[in-house]
DNA sequence: AAAGTCCTCAACCGCCTGGCC
DNA sequence: CGGCCAGGCGGTTGAGGACTT
């Protein structure tokens, strides 16, 4: 059995209060990020240096651009996604301002039932699967956003392991995979030949060296997205 | 107005990886 | 080479809120 990663009987869960987000912004402010095991002590936080780490990186850090998505933000994430499957970490390397967990929770919320409303598996970014069915009553949530025009995954599942399993397919993509281990014929239009996976965001200067060390972590994978410059981002519409 | 249903997203969990000794 | 540790990642959970009945 792994040890736990702190003594979690001395540490607080759950939601941040201000003032612990105070202490941990004025400590990174003064000592930067980085140690995040001792960190927790050093800021005088009840937390676990993980917790401290996630709540830096998903909510305090100043660069972050919150609130809706853009329409090339959407289309950006819809074609990684189809290259790099759930690397969530990946794709938001590529969206300035943008976490892996956004990312994920918006993929999640949002994109998977877009795709599945188009038709499209979002598994694996074919055509050809049956679009969920609407809900059986008319329900604004069948409509909840201009993002996600349609049915949604019935509540149930989150509970009902039986049902779950099945939904669970849904939600674990192997995009990346599939695209590695088999032709896509039916991939539309041809991802790897036709997109352009940059975006036009003026980038800050912290944001950029992220960036730059991000690129330089997936070097193997950023060869592959290097694609000559396409003016459009037009994908599914 | 109250109860029920469903969605969103912040946060947690456990595994993996790379660096160091 | 192997073990340990810290950081990073993806999957999952659950509280809170929006909305319907």
């Amino acid at each position: 059995m792994r040890k736990p990663c702190c003594d979690k009987q001395d540490t607080n869960k759950g939601a941040w209060s201000k003032q612990e987000d105070e202490k941990l912004i004025n400590y990174i402010q003064k000592h930067g990020e980085g140690c995040w095991r001792t960190l927790p002590q050093a800021a005088g936080l009840l937390r676990c240096g993980k917790s401290c780490r996630l709540r830096w990186i998903n909510y305090l850090r100043p660069d972050l651009k919150r609130g809706n998505f853009a329409e090339d933000e959407e289309d950006l994430i819809i074609k990684l996604h189809a290259l790099l499957g759930n690397r969530w970490s990946l794709i938001a390397g590529r969206l300035p301002g943008r976490t892996d967990n956004e990312v994920k929770n918006y993929w999640n919320s949002h994109l998977r039932r877009k795709l599945m409303n188009m038709g499209i598996d979002p598994k694996n970014h074919r055509l050809g699967i049956t679009k969920l069915p609407r809900p059986q009553s008319p329900h604004k949530y069948s409509n909840t956003s201009a993002t996600s025009s349609g049915s949604k995954v019935p509540a149930a599942n989150k509970k009902n392991p039986a049902v779950k399993s099945r939904c669970d397919n849904d939600q674990v993509s192997d995009a990346g995979s599939c695209l590695e281990d088999e032709p896509c014929g039916q991939l539309i239009p041809d991802l790897n030949l036709n997109l352009d996976l940059t975006i036009n965001i003026s980038v800050p200067n912290s944001v950029a060296k992220v960036e730059e060390e991000q690129n330089h972590k997936e070097c193997n994978i950023s060869k592959d997205l290097e694609f000559s410059p396409s003016p459009t981002l037009v994908l599914f519409r």
